[in-house]
DNA sequence: TTTGTATATATCAATATTTACATATGTTTA
DNA sequence: TAAACATATGTAAATATTGATATATACAAA
């Protein structure tokens, strides 16, 4: 099996999903992967019995493939989270271009920051939504790391925090090159 | 041309480099990308005339090729530079592992956190000797956003920001973990 | 003395990922 | 009212990435 493969199954331990629901929480997880690579992975992985599902039949909708984890699937995971993780690959454009910053005038390099700081105060947004409704439905039991709830928000908050630096750094960014424009005049 | 040439154009556009130093560059980037992807790469932005390199004989060493940005290279940088730029893509296993992180017993739990903690730890210190090397050599130029040095200083702290961060998360969950052990005694 | 590491580049095969094509229905927006 | 979007799954082709093999010298460690 691939990396892919065990992520989907980490996610679904937690409880059943559909690929559709997999594809955008791989996407809220920065981990983008399209349906194309989902669809074929969670069949494969049904057929290697890591995977059972349920067929939904649905009115007004397309019906659907509910996947859960099977006793396979489980141990096969409990394997996968044991062993070395490699170093993460952070693949973000963005910051490679900043890189060669000096080669854009001020202004440009003012908005460029600009727009990414507003692209992530709506994740910071959107992902305090989804903690806060953590916080409120599992109050009791997130404090049990046990609990089928406690991995899922540690990440959520490990994504909060990372979201919420970049914010920090685009303002401080943004200040060396407002401290720059003020020596210019 | 593909993303990851605007990167490898991005990086040279600072000082010119061998594809063997790119390599590395990538890697502690978090963007990962192995010299057979990189030497391929390389040729065919010469081919397209975006780098030219210089070929240095060494004696006790292999030769090298030394690439440098063109013109026609810096132009093709400027006009992605201002196009958008894609969510960044994480893949990281060990918070995917986390996810399913009630299906290991806590004190596994606990050193696999203790050991990304390690990790963590010496990647902050090479990364605040690297920033320190930039700040001895260029104290007056980092003030000046146009400069050379600023893109890869502002980068290099957001990286330095982001691992520090990982390390105070880590502290964070042990505390959890302890704090749940006290209540099961 | 052999094995591993660092320096350096190159190519091939295998695998993973992206992009495009395909289908179908209900709802929302212009 | 037509176009876009959300729901839902699937496949095929193109491209990107990884892993392996190849070559060559110097140096350090086992």
């Amino acid at each position: 099996m691939n990396t892919l493969g065990y992520v989907l199954l980490s996610i679904i331990s937690i409880r059943p999903y559909t690929g559709y629901e997999l594809v955008q929480i791989m996407a809220a997880a920065s981990w983008k992967a399209n349906h194309s690579q989902i669809y074929p992975l969670l069949s494969k992985l049904e057929q290697q019995e890591m995977l059972s599902f349920e067929y939904v039949e649905q009115i007004g909708k397309p019906n659907k493939k509910i996947y859960s984890i099977t006793e396979k699937g489980e141990e096969a995971l409990k394997d996968w989270i044991v062993s070395e993780s490699p170093d993460p690959i952070i693949r973000d454009e963005f910051m490679m271009k900043i890189y060669a910053m000096k080669l854009i005038d001020t202004n440009t390099a003012k908005s460029l920051i600009e727009k990414r700081l507003a692209i992530f105060e709506e994740k910071v947004t959107s992902r305090e939504a989804t903690l806060q409704a953590i916080e409120k439905n599992h109050q009791e039991t997130l404090k049990d790391i046990t609990s089928k709830q406690f991995g899922r928000y540690i990440f959520f908050k490990r994504k909060h925090q990372m979201e919420k630096e970049e914010i920090s750094w685009c303002k401080w960014v943004l200040s060396l090159i407002d401290d720059y424009s003020k020596t210019k005049d």
